[in-house]
DNA sequence: GCATCACATAAGTCTATGCTTATCTGTCGG
DNA sequence: CCGACAGATAAGCATAGACTTATGTGATGC
C-alpha cells in the first residue's frame, strides 16, 4: 500500500523536512535549525519518512546523516502515472488547467 | 499547502473510492457497490476527497455524479516535478530501482 | 401530498498521531 | 575513564480523524 508514504507527507513539517533534505542531505541537528521542533520529534519524523521509503540514512560517527531516497519519489510518480488518463493530452490544456487552478 | 491531497489519499477506503472513479464517473451509492462501507462514511470521503481538489461532482436530479478531477493529479504532478533532480536520468537506473524496490 | 430514495450533516465514540519530558545508547575529545 | 554531544526510544497527553447512529434536505414517483 501506499498509505505510508502519502501519511508521510501529510504532514506539513514532515514536508518542510524533505524540501530541506532536497537541497542536500545533511543530520538531524542541522536540520532542526530555523525550526521550532524538539530533537524527539525531528527524530520521529525523520523515522516516518524513512520507513515510507522517503529518505534514507548513512551514519556517520555519532552523526546519522539523512537523504532523499529515490523509491519513494519513484514509488509516488508510478501510482500517479496509473492515472494518467486524466492527464492534460496537450500543453494547452494543461496550461489552461493550471491557470484555473492558482485563482 | 499539499496536507489537504496527501492526507485525503493516505486512507486507503478513499484511495479505492479515487481509483474506482478513475475507470468511470459514478455516483455515491454505484461506489458503495462492493465495499464494506456505510452511506454517510461514503459521504464523508467523498467530501475529503472533493475538497483536496481529486474529485469533482455533477448534480444529476436527486443523484451526484462523481468524477477524478485532473487538477488534483496535476498538483500531485507538480509537487513531485520539484523533486525530479532525484529521478532516475536514465532509463536504466529506474529499471534497477524498481527491481530494487519489489523485494 | 406523501412515502421513498439519494445524499449530506450532526453528534458521539474510539483509535491514530504528533507532541511533550525523561531516559537510554553510542560516539567523541580530553 | 568521563563528561558532552548526536540521536533513538519510552511513556503520557491532547488533538485529529474515521467510524457509528440518528436526523435533515431535496428530488422523484405514485
Amino acid at each position: 500500500m501506499e498509505s505510508d508514504i502519502f501519511k508521510a507527507l501529510a504532514d506539513p513539517t514532515r514536508r518542510s523536512v524533505f524540501e530541506k533534505l532536497a537541497v542536500g542531505g545533511m543530520n538531524a541537528s542541522d536540520l532542526r535549525r530555523g525550526m521550532t521542533i524538539s530533537q524527539p520529534a525531528m527524530s520521529q519524523h525523520l523515522a516516518v519518512l524513512r520507513s515510507a521509503g522517503l529518505v534514507r540514512e548513512r551514519r556517520d560517527g555519532r552523526f546519522v546523516n539523512y537523504e532523499v531516497d529515490p523509491r519513494g519519489l519513484v514509488r509516488i510518480g508510478q501510482w500517479l502515472a496509473r492515472y494518467r488518463a486524466y492527464w492534460p493530452r496537450r500543453i494547452d490544456d494543461l496550461k489552461a488547467l493550471l491557470k484555473d487552478m492558482d485563482q
